[in-house]
DNA sequence: AGTATTCTAGAATAATATTCTATTTCGAGG
DNA sequence: CCTCGAAATAGAATATTATTCTAGAATACT
């Protein structure tokens, strides 16, 4: 199933406005408006104004897993991994700060929960890749349950970027990238 | 101002409802349905939906910063107001899940930049509220930049309480606690 | 009580999501 | 090149839902 350039300008415009006016407030004529699309076209690619959301969603943590798994490659140590992680996904912020925006807003919604088989692959896969690469280093580690992992490596992260994305702190999260990384590594590494 | 009972029956049945079927796919009708309360009632009191959305996010952010306050008080070393901090955090979400959901989902959203300054007034002050009391103790702690310390205490909490209550994780995070504290604390003790 | 103000109800309206029908475009076989 | 079926598009018709409006009921104040 290859995108066409009608179905990308249709999500490139639904983020736009998501973005612009909230997800509530933007209608369908908005972004067919913006995407020169439509509003046929745009139930035919996307069934409804969820729909496009859902699209947008699986497709921007598909990009951000992409960047994780580039930058995993090749890191021998623990501590190498975590860096990686934790760079990648600032990395992945900063230059996609409307769909990271996006992805935060509507991931606490109730449509991660209710659809799409595919996010929930997607979101799986992504979570897992990091637990696999460390597991190799158990002993370098501390041992923490397998369900907090994920927020002691990357919570701060996540919560200073939902701020900085939302206006309320103004520094890049690039600047404070060597705290995140203090961070996670004093929260997991075996002491 | 004091809230009346129709009041306090609108919000509650919002709140439900939001948690239930999501903000956007829950009616006023629905709302209205489920407090017992007109049309004309809900809009004299709150002006919209949104209006309802603002309301519940002031109430719930109100709540939250009076359990901090409380948990405060009377903590003499910084370790002990970092205990508190976090401890504070999760009775909260688990006491109140249902809020908690509602302020998660909504709080990333163009509720928060735009309106109400209200909002913002109960947001500053909450987070001032932990960050003047640990200006108290700065000799026991590290230097941070101001903006990243309340991720740094406190991201790992919000990320995971986010994933609890979407029913990605299941261990209930008070008995995951001392992980918590125990990261918060390695993030900001001088060392 | 009398009056003003707040509150409530529900009908009327407006905005917007969704569905439907008709055309157009596109690709695979002949 | 032609034709046929499927996919894609447009825009009108419909349905749903937010918001506004009007009138009446409760409440508070003097």
């Amino acid at each position: 199933m290859q995108a066409s350039k009608r179905q990308h300008d249709i999500l490139m415009a639904a983020l736009a406005c998501f973005n612009d006016k909230g997800i509530e407030a933007t209608s369908i004529a908005d972004i067919g408006q913006q995407a020169g699309a439509s509003v046929g076209s745009m139930y035919h690619h996307y069934g409804n104004k969820e729909g496009i959301a859902i699209a947008l969603l699986v497709e921007g943590m598909r990009s951000n897993a992409e960047m994780l798994k580039a930058h995993l490659e090749n890191r021998s140590t623990a501590r190498q991994a975590i860096e990686a992680a934790v760079m990648s996904l600032v990395e992945w912020i900063v230059t996609n700060p409307e769909w990271a925006r996006f992805i935060y807003t509507v991931s606490s919604s109730r449509l991660m929960q209710q659809s799409a088989t595919q996010l929930k692959e997607v979101n799986s896969h992504n979570s897992e890749l990091l637990a696999e690469y460390l597991a190799k280093h158990s002993k370098q580690l501390r041992s923490v349950p397998k369900e907090v992992l994920p927020s002691l490596l990357l919570g701060s992260v996540h919560d200073y970027a939902r701020r900085w994305l939302n206006g309320q702190v103004l520094t890049n999260p690039k600047e404070l990238e060597s705290f995140f990384i203090d961070a996670a590594w004093q929260n997991v590494k075996s002491h």
